[in-house]
DNA sequence: TCTATGACGCTAC
DNA sequence: GGTAGCGCCATAG
């Protein structure tokens, strides 16, 4: 479990500047497949003032899975990144979804 | 051991 | 494109 968190942490830090994945991506590109809700349970745990860019992990409909407050913070820093977020709060993945190789 | 729960995903309508 | 249902998996109580 351990290793999973590193795991995440290393795929996450990998995602590029302006760009945003999903938790189902991350968790298979760190070798978890099927293990989505984990990559949002370990995000949950970790500090607000985290160095990781936890930001650009939304769901797979494109939309910010947090709520209130946590929420707009993140669409404010996706913002911020240049990512354009519509009224509704959905994101473009075909736009800006990061996927390897 | 069983049930509820969660920053989710995929399919069907 | 938007919502609803069901599946998935580890953890807490």
């Amino acid at each position: 479990m351990d290793q999973f968190l590193q795991q995440i942490m290393l795929v996450i830090s990998q995602i590029p500047q302006g760009k945003v994945t999903t938790y189902g991506e991350v968790a298979r590109m760190a070798g978890y497949p099927g293990y989505a809700r984990h990559v949002g349970k370990a995000l949950s745990k970790m500090p607000r003032d985290s160095k990781l860019p936890w930001f650009r992990v939304i769901n797979s409909q494109g939309k910010i899975s947090l709520k209130g407050e946590a929420a707009s913070r993140q669409r404010k820093l996706l913002e911020q990144e240049e990512v354009n977020i519509s009224e509704n709060g959905r994101i473009r993945l075909k736009q800006y979804r990061w996927h390897p190789e």
